[in-house]
RNA sequence: GGCGACGUAGCUCAGUUGGUUAGAGCGUGGGAUUCAUAACCCCAAGGUCGGUGGUUCAAUUCCACCCGUCGCUACCA
């Protein structure tokens, strides 16, 4: 069976990451890494790929941060903006364009898609009363305001939430209301605000879901409660002056919340792409074409957003395809432990770069991705993978193939000669392993996907250890070519094998099996197809995958939380 | 409070559209081997499938309730 697309058009974005710290282990796990797999893997399979994201750089918290540090909102992105691109370099996550919204040109699509809504009518203006910091000088969110709980009469309640009892609360409710930025008490003033038609979609929203049985469990089933509340008319704008100023007269001083501004720009970021492609208009060519199947890759954070507000708006534009996939992972936890940038307990992306090669961890966050709950990242559950996994069963299986080869076949590969059954059934194994792995990632389940990569690398291990060519070798040499050749030919289809989730170590994997490192023209549905040529001469070779010793480990594990 | 998820071997997890002995990896114990990053390979021990009740010829699987863990509840990925 043939695992070839036929050119089928796929638009993967990844959620914005916001702006206002570096990258942490969360964010990969969530929806970076799964994406980036699903990429790799349409695009050995012939799809074709645009690959979006971009840094979210909008919104209150990046205002708070660049007031307590003493400079500009733009400095805040920008710095965190070069971080991230920079992690998501690092760790082989390639995007076809890496935007930011804070750039005009997000500015400008984000106004157009606003007054398109606002044409259609679909946008309503509102007076409503909010919280005022004067010291501040802005009006607070929710959050930011801290009181006495009008219901259990506990201290430090948020605005949107009391912590002890754990009420929903407006914030006009709470008892000496404070700004939680400066102390103050805030005063309740007047504002305009714009409205979504949020709820006039309900039903077509509805009405399409139910044609998308495939989605996963935790998508269907948190919308399905949100319909069952029903949708209301959502608030879009707010007062503050970072962010996409509200195209309409007498609007000075608003901006489109960054919520709404932040998944146009998928679309500003693909418009970006396209004209550093010298084609202007080709992103059109995903954005507008029906037979596109749009994919967003986010954490079940932003569920809400991307598969109810996000296609509502997407339906009331009508130019735009809406989304055919909304891959939404759970949260990672840390050693046990929820993830707290405040608190230090996460870990940051280029931190762990400081230290190791980014694969083992690609590999921790495949083999234990969040896909159903969350997931749990420990320092000793990483050097075990890293140990067991990796180095043990798949580096060693090459190493103790190769050096066998360098010693007793100088370096190339040995004539295949006859096969025998045992050669055979290993290579009948590699041939079922595309279509297992491809089956598995094109539902989205990268865990069960890596999983049989790695059952292949342990029957190539079984293979080896059973057919013991250290013994053929004094009694039939032409029997231990044909083992050689074998357990290589399956090397090589594990090579391609890996490039979706271990692209570096697979490139490493190529060039020492003698091959090119690019794996340009050769589809995913050519694997196995046994062809290392009789006497071709292998690369240098070095060890796949280093084991990570115990000090290391604790060295890391100690910085947590401090 | 509402909604939802999860609870299966010491650990991390599969699985069961209800049906003979419930699976994998890791860890543990034993064995074999020496090509290899003291790796690999084989074998074994280990589970009343969270609890109680119900439906059924039959429940780990369906239903109800309970317990435990966690998440979301419109600015924490």
């Amino acid at each position: 069976m043939s695992v070839d697309a036929t050119g089928e058009k796929i638009l993967v974005t990844a959620a914005l990451p916001y702006a206002n710290g570096p990258l942490h282990l969360g964010h990969l796990a969530g929806a970076y890494i799964p994406a980036d797999v699903y990429v790799r893997y349409q695009r050995q399979k012939g799809a074709d790929v645009l690959f979006i994201c971009g840094s979210d750089e909008h919104g209150v918290p990046i205002t708070i941060r660049a007031d307590r540090e003493g400079v500009t909102p733009q400095e805040i992105v920008d710095r965190y903006h070069a971080v991230m691109a920079d992690s998501f370099r690092r760790m082989a996550i390639h995007f076809d364009n890496y935007s930011r919204t804070s750039l005009p040109l997000h500015h400008r699509i984000s106004q157009e898609f606003f007054l398109n809504l606002h044409r259609k009518g679909f946008i309503r203006e509102e007076m409503v009363r909010q919280f005022y910091c004067a010291p501040c000088r802005r009006f607070l969110p929710d959050r930011y305001i801290e009181g006495e709980c009008p219901l259990c009469h506990e201290a430090g309640a948020r605005g949107d939430q009391c912590e002890a009892c754990g009420r929903w609360l407006e914030p006009e409710l709470l008892i000496a209301p404070k700004c939680k930025v400066c102390g103050a008490s805030p005063e309740l003033r007047s504002t305009r605000h714009w409205y979504f038609a949020l709820s006039r979609f309900q039903e077509s929203l509805e009405r399409w879901q139910a044609s998308k049985p495939e989605w996963k469990s935790n998508v269907r089933e948190f919308c399905s409660g949100w319909f069952k509340e029903g949708l209301t008319d959502r608030p879009i704008t707010r007062d503050i002056d970072w962010g996409v100023p509200v195209p309409l007269p007498g609007a000075e001083g608003k901006v489109l919340y960054v919520w709404f501004d932040a998944p146009i720009g998928y679309i500003s970021s693909s418009v970006e792409w396209a004209e550093k492609q010298g084609q202007p208009e080709r992103w059109r060519d995903y954005w507008m074409d029906p037979a596109t199947r749009l994919v967003h890759f986010i954490g079940k954070d932003n569920i809400v957003f991307h598969a109810i507000v996000w296609p509502a708006a997407l339906m009331a534009h009508g130019d735009y395809v809406l989304p055919a996939q909304i891959p939404a992972n759970e949260f990672l936890n840390i050693e046990g432990r929820k993830i707290s940038t405040s608190r230090n307990w996460a870990i940051w992306v280029d931190d762990y770069l400081e230290v190791f090669p980014p694969d083992p961890l690609r590999y921790y966050f495949e083999v234990n991705a969040p896909e159903n709950k969350d997931a749990d990242f420990t320092w000793k559950d990483f050097q075990a993978r890293n140990n067991g996994d990796l180095a043990d069963v798949l580096g060693n299986l090459v190493n103790r193939c190769l050096s066998f080869i360098e010693k007793h076949f100088e370096a190339r590969v040995p004539p295949a000669g006859t096969l025998q059954p045992a050669d055979r059934e290993l290579l009948d194994a590699v041939g079922r392993a595309p279509a297992a792995i491809g089956a598995a990632l094109d539902q989205f389940q990268v865990r069960r996907a890596v999983t049989e990569l790695m059952d292949l690398a342990r029957a190539g291990n079984k293979y080896f250890n059973d057919a013991a060519p250290w013994a053929e070798l004094k009694k039939d040499r032409e029997r231990c070519a044909t083992i050689l050749n074998t357990t290589l030919q399956l090397q090589l289809a594990l090579s391609a094998l890996m490039e979706p989730f271990m692209p570096q170590s697979a490139e490493k994997l190529r060039l020492m099996l003698g091959r090119p490192a690019s794996l340009v023209g050769e589809p995913w549905g050519g694997i196995g197809g046994r062809t290392l040529a009789d006497g071709q001469p292998l690369g240098p070779r070095e060890i796949l995958f280093h084991k990570i010793e115990d000090p290391i480990i604790a060295e890391q594990a100690a910085k947590l939380g401090t």
